[in-house]
DNA sequence: CTGTTAGCGCGTTCAG
DNA sequence: CTGAACGCGCTAACAG
């Protein structure tokens, strides 16, 4: 645990002459800078960066805050946001707020004491409260994934409503006429949003959207796996399920195995969220994928520039790409 | 951004009895702290983590550094290693070497000048250089997932050799005498624990180990595609595949499909490593799962005690847990 | 119960 | 090309 001082010593010189030789930052003579890296490397000193922020008043440090990072949406994105924050010398805090507003602001709070220079924020709620507290702490924010209204912000996220509506439509032309939305909480403009692209389909089809046929409960298997079971007694029987993240969706095919019912001759089945292909033998699922790796990088490099002083507020809205495989089926008789 | 110092003014008091309400430590009359109290909230001061560390020569940061956090298995660690940490009051960066010795050296140089209180490492090297160097600058260490000789140190990992030993076991009951084990690298301990523990069954049922049979590459879905393609041109062809984890086991079993076999009924297979039952609609690999979230769990308690002066060096050995599924298939005839 | 002094390790500013 | 002084924000040690 050698200081620049001890070095400065065994060198024979005083510490800012060492302070320079680290930073490459002025002027030092081929001689002094040999004799101060031989010392560096006696000493194997490694300059302590609490001190250099502290008097720099910068320090290279993110954090990232997802709901839950072994999502693999949020592994991805998490993946990719370490891969372009490391590219640029900064490090990466990560936390899970499991949709807990009192998680976040208890991460945020000890983030900001740890002087983080911008954060990746998931956002619980749709209120920009947590966005105003960060900002007045002097770091920056990037919002990932979801909507925050009432605020001009720098956000990443997908097109829900977008990729919903193609959804839901792909479903209509399959003929069918009763969709079921399971979706995730109220407030959370990820569900909303999806909810939104799906009404809007059934009413361009001349479909009166039926509450009825929605239900908002939580981004889990077992949300999912109850949602469907309140689905299946809905009278009269849906035909087709929309499971608005991967989670539901799993929880979805689950209750309709123990249901005994075959996917898609019983009852189709779409999804928002692809699972990444390395984890999937059997590709099966027809579903509008988000490019959550592209998501994490773009944050990141949004983040990155706003830190290099860029003024301007973005919104990047990636589109979703639908896929279609064997889960939706073919079209009804 | 106010400082103690902007707190104590306004508050009319000095900045270390500021200090002493926030910390709660030594003495102060009720009137000054709610004045003190007040002032905190009317400047949202908050307390510089960097100058706190700097001063008092500590800090609740930890790192995580596996091979790639897209891994399920290493993505449920990183869950279960943020879970431990934030309880404790500490905060994780989380860093992907990829299985690079350069890019686990680079981290971990950049973690020491973060000052860092302990390290979560999944070494790339069997070799103990890099924990050393931890050492040797102050911070604690707790080897995961894999062993390194030649030195004692904290580690926590799951019984490799016990697990594909049983694994083995398992397929030699059910007939199989050619059986092939696609593994990870050479010189990483899972990798080679994994082919140790095959060995061993097959030389207990008094069949010779056949080097032919065992094939060294990377723990990637690419290189299982590959080695199940070099499996399959060995003659005899192997009656089993063995994929030493998850990701091979993914790439086996799209090369046999894309081969036109069946599992288990021209092939069998069985890995090591489950995938979370959260990403899996249903189940079929017959497999050695390892207890991840444990894993991630103890790991950290591990580092905690010892950041607060635990002396005894601990090695856990966890035991996996057999899982039959379909594709180990029925006893051949 | 409260305040003063000093210094954690570093880099900016200004002299030489 | 090199160095001295100072302060980033905080708290330990010692007064009072």
């Amino acid at each position: 645990m050698s200081t620049l001082h001890d070095v400065a010593q065994l060198a024979g010189v005083s510490p800012i002459t060492v302070s320079r030789v680290i930073n490459n930052s002025g002027y030092v003579s081929e001689k002094t800078r040999k004799r101060v890296e031989a010392a560096v490397k006696r000493l194997k000193y490694v300059p302590n960066g609490l001190a250099r922020s502290l008097r720099s008043q910068k320090t290279t440090t993110l954090a990232l805050v997802v709901t839950d990072i072994t999502n693999p949406f949020f592994t991805l994105i998490a993946r990719a946001v370490e891969d372009t924050a490391s590219a640029a010398g900064y490090s990466v805090f990560f936390c899970n707020t499991d949709e807990s507003e009192a998680k976040e602001q208890e991460y945020l709070d000890i983030l900001l004491q740890k002087q983080v220079a911008g954060i990746l924020l998931v956002p619980v709620r749709s209120t920009p409260s947590s966005i105003k507290f960060i900002h007045d702490h002097g770091a920056s924010v990037v919002v990932l994934d979801r909507r925050i209204s009432g605020m001009t912000m720098d956000t990443v996220r997908c097109d829900s409503e977008g990729g919903a509506y193609q959804l839901t439509q792909l479903l209509i032309n399959l003929g069918h006429r009763q969709i079921a939305m399971l979706t995730g909480p109220r407030g959370v403009s990820t569900a909303e949003d999806r909810v939104a692209g799906y009404e809007r389909a059934l009413a361009e089809a001349g479909l009166r959207p039926s509450a009825s046929l929605v239900c908002y409960q939580a981004f889990t298997q077992d949300s999912g796996y109850e949602m469907t079971q309140w689905a299946l007694a809905v009278s009269p029987r849906p035909t087709a399920l929309f499971a608005a993240n991967n989670f539901i969706a799993i929880g979805v095919l689950k209750a309709l195995q123990a249901a005994g019912l075959r996917v898609p001759e019983d009852m189709a089945v779409v999804a928002f969220d692809d699972l990444p292909p390395a984890l999937i033998t059997f590709p099966f699922l027809t579903v509008a994928a988000q490019p959550a790796y592209e998501m994490g990088r773009v944050a990141t490099k949004l983040l990155l520039e706003r830190l290099s002083g860029a003024q301007a507020q973005a919104e990047v809205v990636l589109p979703t790409e639908i896929v279609l495989r064997q889960s939706s089926g073919n079209p009804l008789t």
